[in-house]
RNA sequence: GCCGUCGUAGCUUAGUGGUAAAGCACCUCUUUGGUAAAGAGGAGAGCACGGGUUCAAUCCCCGUCGACGGCUCCA
């Protein structure tokens, strides 16, 4: 039978250790499991594996491949498996900690012995095509309190043809990294001069953001939001009412010391939410009441970790805070997970990854059993498939989240709606109930495209650059074949300014197959030729993104098409 | 922060122990051209920064900063 690709893969991580066992003797093995798309394993060494030493790892791999060695696997006693590894002791540790009742196995090809708990191929000739890409610090067990291991990352699949493949995918998504196409698009920078992960909007990426945060807004009035704006600093002694410097600290920038009082900047907009719910005495009445702000925050994040505008120090979140009853919560829960949806759709994004992440068992309490379900019914009422990440919550409660991936199939995190019981306990907040006791909310926090930065990031993988029309930076370029018909261009485009649209004119001194390439580089969805032709018809030849036909219509011909695309969000 | 790789004009890259080359972009001129690059000329980097070795360093060594790939963490 052919062996699945994850034990594909998975053999030739034992492939690889195989190798690495006969060229570096003194490397100790770990751990090497299939991942998607390839395997690693990860060794105590210590020297550094070279990009020369892969070379040679990959020779030596591909004769232990060509000899078809087969994978015999026997089980053997705990004592056994510790005596077989005394002197690695990351094997010894593992074959320590598999709980009672579970087989240990030990799996061999030719001369290499590894303790592993199985599912490979019956022989390493099963590995098909493969290739080690990159080689990586990684600490022991994940925990950075541990040694820190070299890992070597490989792919593998069936055959050359796969292999290949998957690499020009890679080259591929490399084109559409987001921060090469914000430089090659001028859409934003991060600057030396001001510090990593801060990110610098130039006009053709902020008037996408305003467009993003426009719609967003509609959204959120017609869902009966509330705007709200709330300082960028505050006092320290807010943050230690939320909570946020014994729990966060580590996340947020140093104090700022101004006269008497310490000053943070703002990690979460929630607490600034809710003093202004505490401003006043708030009835049932009032409930659900629902503050929404475009609120940027500062987050210290290790230098180590910055990517792009995936991970900054300086986000702004299409962030809110609703208060509601008790009886409430389930209703706006899902009410807020139905906008993520419309949200996410309307972006063009068709594959997410939910995951309903616990709090931290250490600080559990009755109320997150009662916001779990809440989420959990929530899914359940929406067929949502989800995955559970146990303790990965926020320190206030459970949340959920919804992910989805860049160019590179790395998942990243946009929207999250969290259920919070434990912040209107420590602020103490209350509502005037029908029964005129007072009463505790229960908050939920919502930030749907998570940060416009990390949402944008997306869109500009996704879409490759190239925006449909109702969000692209430049919707139309006149382009004037020669600069007779340059007045005529400059009439064009200030007739589609005037309806509403964002259009320019390219008055270069250059030929028109020049001009072409240029805004087609540039992803502009529309070009339109102007010639002696079209000034004297009071027509465009309109050159669309996608498409090889040309087509001569009138102004307003064009003006209508643009509008029924825009309005479509085509 | 940790491990690894890298750092030459705005961008992409070449290059050498004896003060650096090209393409694109930019500027000027010629050209007024019909759907992915017209032609010519010009300007632009002392080779991330700081030390060291050397008669001499962009090239060798050390440190710092930054970027990239991961680890950890999160929107």
């Amino acid at each position: 039978m052919r062996a699945s690709l994850p034990e594909l893969r998975h053999t030739a991580a034992h492939v690889l250790a195989y190798a690495v066992q006969d060229l570096f003797p003194e490397a100790k093995p770990t751990i090497g499991p299939a991942i998607e798309n390839g395997f690693y394993y990860d060794f105590d060494r210590a020297e550094p594996f070279t990009p020369h030493d892969l070379e040679r790892l990959e020779g030596r791999m591909a004769e232990i491949v060509a000899a078809d060695y087969k994978m015999t696997g026997r089980e053997v006693s705990r004592d056994q498996a510790i005596a077989s590894f005394k002197s690695n002791p990351y094997k010894a540790e593992i074959a320590r900690e598999i709980p009672d009742g579970e087989p240990i196995t030990l799996y061999t090809i030719g001369e290499f012995t590894d303790l592993c708990r199985g599912g490979h191929a019956e022989s390493t000739g099963a590995v098909g095509a493969f290739k080690l890409t990159s080689v990586a610090g990684a600490y022991w067990r994940g925990d950075e309190h541990k040694p820190m291991l070299q890992r070597i990352y490989g792919t593998a699949w069936y055959d050359r043809a796969q292999l290949d493949d998957y690499l020009a995918r890679l080259e591929e998504a490399q084109r559409r990294d987001h921060r090469k196409l914000g430089a090659e698009l001028d859409l934003f920078s991060i600057e030396e001069d001001a510090g990593g992960g801060l990110v610098f909007w130039h006009p053709k990426g902020a008037i996408v953001r305003e467009i993003v945060e426009s719609f967003i807004r509609e959204g959120l009035r017609e869902r009966g939001y509330l705007p709200v704006v709330t300082p960028h600093v505050a006092s320290e002694r807010l943050y230690e009412i939320s909570g946020h410097l014994e729990n966060f600290a580590a996340n947020m920038f140093g104090p700022l010391e101004v006269e008497t009082q310490r000053f943070r900047l703002k990690p979460m907009n929630c607490p600034g939410h809710i003093l202004i719910y505490r401003s006043r005495l708030r009835s049932y009445r009032d409930l659900p009441l629902r503050f929404s702000e475009f609120g940027t925050v500062y987050r210290f994040e290790r230098s180590g970790v910055l990517h792009g505008l995936n991970r900054v120090r300086g986000f702004t979140q299409d962030d809110a805070h609703l208060f509601c009853t008790p009886e409430q919560l389930q209703g706006e829960f899902e009410q807020t997970l139905d906008e993520a949806l419309r949200l996410m759709k309307a972006f063009g994004f068709a594959e997410f990854q939910y995951v309903l992440s616990t709090r931290d068992p250490k600080d559990r309490a009755e109320t997150d059993a009662v916001a779990e379900a809440a989420i959990r019914r929530a899914l359940e009422r929406y067929d949502l498939p989800f995955e559970v990440d146990e303790g990965g919550g926020a320190f206030y409660g459970p949340k959920l989240d919804v992910n989805v991936r860049d160019a590179l199939g790395r998942p990243w995190q946009l929207g999250t709606v969290q259920v919070d019981f434990v912040l209107p306990e420590r602020f103490e907040l209350k509502y005037r109930g029908a029964d005129g006791a007072d009463h505790r909310p229960v908050m939920i926090h919502r930030a749907l495209a998570g940060s416009l930065e990390r949402l944008f990031g997306n869109l500009v993988e996704h879409y490759g650059g190239a925006f449909p029309a109702w969000l692209a930076p430049v919707q139309a370029v006149v382009t004037p074949i020669s600069e007779h018909q340059v007045p005529y261009a400059r009439e064009v485009a200030a007739r589609l300014i005037g309806a509403g649209f964002r259009a320019e004119v390219d008055e270069s001194n250059e030929k028109l197959g020049y001009k072409i390439r240029h805004w087609k580089t540039q992803k502009v969805p529309y070009i339109l030729v102007a010639g002696k032709q079209e000034v004297a018809d009071g027509t465009v030849n309109v050159n669309a993104r996608g498409s090889d036909e040309k087509r001569t219509i009138s102004v307003g011909a064009f003006l209508e098409e643009l509008r029924a695309r825009v309005e479509a969000k085509e």
